[in-house]
RNA sequence: GUGAGAGUAGCUCAGCUGGUUAGAGCACUGGAUUGUGGAUCCAGGGGUCGCGGGUUCGAAUCCCGUCUUUCACCCCA
């Protein structure tokens, strides 16, 4: 019986796992380098869990269990709420601000396609208990630092930020009420995916009164922070998140990644519970969708059971990324060619033993060494150590019966006579 | 949940206006080469042409259904 993989799922063979590996390998290097540390939570939790920010629609894309003591459970579509539940659990004893990433295995029931499957990776990175906008700079930094690292610059790629915090305060002014807000959110985050025709008649179904809806229609066309001073009469709220926007520019350009920023007002992000600073990421030409987003929020761990405490975070995930560097030439290009040290070749049955003995010494002073278990001549056997790309061949032949072997530099093709009992006691540790 | 395209060797695909025994490249195995690799040449293994039904003397090829998959919509934590 055959049975096939399952809907959406990805197998890793080696080659495919090294360049997975490549990817969470660098995000783990580049969150430490941060300043983040590594956590993780288990990989199912309460389906509950998973409802309390967001409504029953989210909890059909859910893969959901009930296990054997009738507990109903779900398989993580997000790692967000796991950190809310154990920063909550030992919130007094934490030193703020709390900065950790994780790499969590993902999945989602949703219909597979272009750059979405329902299982997947995603990088995580969340500063917890801190409303400094050096925050918000920092996790907008870690991350374009992370895609500057593997070679990604701002031709490639583009950093679009704004606020929801000023967004809300300037749809105010112009006079939308508070509970207005989060259904119009979702169509102005829409803006850019639409014809512009078809947000604007969407937007005045929206918006009955003619006066504001030229307003925002005016408001969702400016391109710069500068132009929302003049457009709007100021209030505090909004004159404060305006500062605070321009302050957390002011810092990534200090950080020197100002070329991967923009500021773009039609970034508002799906999810409500944003509340201060939002940024996606995309490739240049916009032809996918987001490479990863984040922003701040204020009221998550207090949703889970907790304080109110202010954090900012990001995710990332490994699909949309794995076709942009795909598309780029990046991830061929850093496929890491699996490397062994030694290969032990013998030129004759009888020295199977010795070569395993040699090998099994090798291995023992941490060398990735190999052997053939079936003899065939030397030639095959050099061919497969070349295809395992080992950088070293050891041949046990005839030679041992002078006590010496023959090693072979497999990238020079440079050989030498080499007395056994010397070359044992030169093998030393490798440093691992 | 809605719509469109695609399923032929391990992989990438050709063959498709029906016609004998279904092909190529890559990969794999063996040989040329019984002690010297990466190259080259030769040979070999490997297929229920996604599955089921229909039309036909004859179906990989045409028709219907079904499954899978890709892409788009919805959604996007």
């Amino acid at each position: 019986m055959k049975i096939p993989p399952v809907k959406g799922t990805r197998d890793f063979y080696p080659p495919d796992m090294a360049r997975r590996n490549w990817l969470t390998d660098g995000w783990k290097k580049i969150s430490l380098r941060n300043g983040f540390e590594e956590y993780d939570g288990p990989i199912f939790e309460y389906l509950k869990m998973f409802q309390v920010k967001s409504g029953d629609e989210i909890a059909e894309q859910l893969f959901s269990l009930t296990d054997r003591g009738g507990r109903e459970l779900a398989i993580r579509p997000e790692i967000t709420p796991t950190l809310a539940r154990m920063v909550n659990q030992q919130i007094n004893s934490l030193p703020k601000p709390i900065k950790w990433f994780s790499v969590p295995r993902l999945c989602r029931a949703e219909r597979p396609q272009k750059g979405r499957l329902r299982e997947f990776f995603q990088w995580n990175i969340d500063i917890i208990g801190s409303d400094d906008l050096l925050a918000d700079a920092e996790v907008i930094f870690c991350t374009i630092d992370y895609l500057q690292n593997i070679g990604l610059t701002p031709k490639d790629i583009v950093v679009k930020i704004s606020s929801r915090k000023m967004l809300a305060a300037v749809l105010q002014t112009i006079g939308v009420e508070k509970k207005e807000l989060d259904p119009l959110y979702a169509l102005l985050d829409k803006q850019s995916k639409l014809p512009q025709d078809t947000f604007e008649k969407l937007l005045a179904e929206k918006v009955a009164d003619k006066t504001q809806y030229k307003k925002i229609l005016e408001l969702m066309t400016v391109k710069s922070i500068e132009q929302i001073k003049t457009l709007t009469e100021q209030n505090k709220t909004a004159k404060e998140s305006v500062d605070e926007l321009e302050r957390v520019f002011e810092l990534l350009n200090v950080m020197g990644v100002a070329d991967f920023c923009s500021f773009d007002i039609s970034i508002i992000r799906g999810l409500a519970y944003y509340t201060g600073t939002v940024f996606e990421i995309y490739d240049k030409a916009s032809q996918l969708r987001a490479i990863g987003g984040g922003g701040r929020y204020d009221n998550l761990l207090k949703d889970f059971g907790g304080p109110a405490i202010s954090a900012v975070g990001m995710g990332m995930g490994d699909c949309v990324l794995a076709i942009l560097l795909e598309e780029k030439g990046i991830l061929p290009e850093q496929l890491p060619q699996p490397k062994s040290d030694y290969f032990i070749a013998y030129a004759n049955q009888k020295y199977l033993q010795k070569a395993v003995e040699i090998t099994a010494k090798l291995r023992l002073a941490g060398f990735i060494t190999n052997f053939n278990y079936k003899f065939s001549n030397i030639g095959k056997q050099l061919k497969q150590a070349s295809n395992q790309n080992a950088a070293k061949c050891v041949i046990v032949g005839d030679e041992f019966e002078k006590n010496e072997l023959v090693v072979k530099n497999m990238s020079t093709g440079e050989q030498k006579l080499i007395d056994y009992d010397k070359f044992i006691s030169d093998i030393g540790t490798k440093s691992k």
